[in-house]
DNA sequence: GGTGTGATCGTA
DNA sequence: ACGATCACACCA
């Protein structure tokens, strides 16, 4: 059994470009009620920054949608895309400023169902096997029964690359962005296979 | 009130 | 290459 250091709320209380590469290669954990814990270690992310970021929900300043983007750092942004799968995200920044990190794939490594690839690779199937919805939209990230937190396992920092964000063509020369961090050559990286760096 | 659109995924 | 499926952002 590791030691699971949960990251602080001041972890998060930096620039999103800092944070994000800063998460490749930490745990995301979850307790629900009646299951295993499970816990996977985040190989992918995307970092999404406030009004200038023409890709990112907060380009149209603290809508509805994207109103815990500009909130207290720490936290789940969670939003659903294309009216069937959820995007979790992680805020950044301080209280006010927008900035998240999108948790797109991750390595399964306890309390997830043996043997089936790439189980969490790619933003909605990542969600889907955390069972994060909407309704968690604003929780705060801290270790208590059935609540997520990030936490560092003590395993060696993982090589990083970096390349544009996936899904976002719509939004002109941040498309190209270079926002995307990410464990080069990791099988759970998602996207098509060989991966594009 | 009506309309267009995605930070995706699985199948063909 | 394409369809599923809907909250939200925008316009009127």
């Amino acid at each position: 059994m590791v030691t699971l250091r949960p990251l602080p709320l001041a972890f998060f209380a930096r620039p999103t470009l800092e944070v994000a590469p800063a998460l490749v290669g930490k745990v995301l954990v979850r307790r629900a009620p009646g299951q295993p814990q499970r816990i996977a270690r985040l190989v992918e992310v995307e970092a999404y920054l406030g009004a200038e970021d023409a890709a990112s929900h907060a380009r149209r300043g603290p809508t509805p949608r994207a109103l815990t983007m500009f909130g207290p750092p720490g936290r789940l942004y969670v939003y659903l895309v294309y009216g069937l799968h959820h995007c979790m995200n992680v805020v950044c920044e301080s209280d006010g400023v927008a900035g998240a990190v999108l948790l797109r794939a991750a390595e399964p490594l306890a309390g997830f169902a043996p043997g089936v690839r790439r189980l969490l690779s790619g933003p909605g199937k990542l969600a889907a096997g955390f069972g994060i919805t909407r309704s968690h939209d604003g929780s705060v990230l801290r270790r208590a029964p059935d609540a997520i937190y990030l936490a560092d396992d003590g395993a060696p920092t993982p090589p990083l690359a970096r390349s544009s964000r996936i899904g976002v063509d719509f939004a002109g020369a941040w498309a190209e962005a270079p926002l995307r961090f990410f464990w080069p050559s990791h099988a759970d990286v998602s996207g098509p296979r060989p991966y594009r760096g």
